[in-house]
DNA sequence: TATTGTTATACTCTATAACTATA
DNA sequence: TATAGTTATAGAGTATAACAATA
């Protein structure tokens, strides 16, 4: 409950966190709404490709979004008929979800589409730049994820 | 529409400054539904802490609210008493969004509460390691925000 | 009993477009 | 005509808790 106050530098940090991400969002988000696709969608399709599959509780993990959430996203990318949700017949609690042949050929256009839009962004950068930058926010995130709740 | 392949450094990089924020989000989405507000409403909170005040206009360009999703925002904090919206008396189109006193009791009590919660997770750095941490973000959220639509 | 996922509920955010009123 | 904001609409994500099926 008592907080310790947090110091200028970490203020500014998690500032321009926030802030870059704000600007990352906006890049990609309407790039993402041209494929047909929300954020969420988007993230499932991403994290399912160039996969063999996976169960929904992994699934719920990588992307964050918790379980009752995603009956409702997978719901709506079967609809668009970009997954399968199967019975895994080991665990039979437990649901596989693939893509199909046309969720993949979205995947490989979408993905490489997305992440280009934004790449371009960068072209200015070398690719030590890009590299240092890349292991420092590797840093920032374990950090967090280290940092339980008390 | 043709899109330059991403570099693999550059396609690190997005998926990195993604992971981090996920580790940011979980940390303190969290901690500010404790406070009994959403995502975009402590954003506006947030935003309106330490200010006179400001329009719905400049409040949506710096929350990235757009402008028919603000108003049911504003509409739930203006139903929680945090903050008022009155008709500006220069420019009678435009309303002045403030803090009420409870407002900004809540937004002095979560915002370094969100704020130090963050912050722990990196109480290794040194502040050295800090600015530079930021400066990089900073130089990151610049390339996204000139990198304009094609 | 614990785990996987669905369903039900209720709310919030979201984009979009049509609209009101002011300028 | 242009701008500031609201309203209407229709979707989509969110947390939560109760539930079914399986382990």
């Amino acid at each position: 409950m008592t907080q310790a106050i947090p110091l200028p530098r970490t203020r500014e940090l998690i500032r321009e966190l926030v802030r870059a991400y704000q600007a990352f969002e906006q890049l990609s988000n309407n790039r993402i709404r041209q494929h047909g696709l929300t954020h969420a969608q988007f993230d499932v399709i991403a994290t399912l490709g160039n996969t063999a599959g996976m169960s929904c509780k992994t699934l719920s993990e990588k992307t964050l979004i918790t379980k009752g959430t995603l009956t409702g996203v997978l719901d709506r990318l079967l609809e668009k008929q970009l997954i399968t949700r199967t019975v895994d017949a080991n665990d039979r609690r437990s649901l596989f979800v693939v893509l199909t042949e046309q969720g993949d050929a979205l995947f490989r256009q979408a993905f490489p589409d997305v992440a280009g839009h934004i790449s371009r962004a960068f072209d200015h950068m070398s690719d030590s730049e890009l590299a240092t930058a890349s292991a420092l926010l590797h840093q920032l995130r374990q950090a967090m994820e280290h940092s339980q709740e008390p």
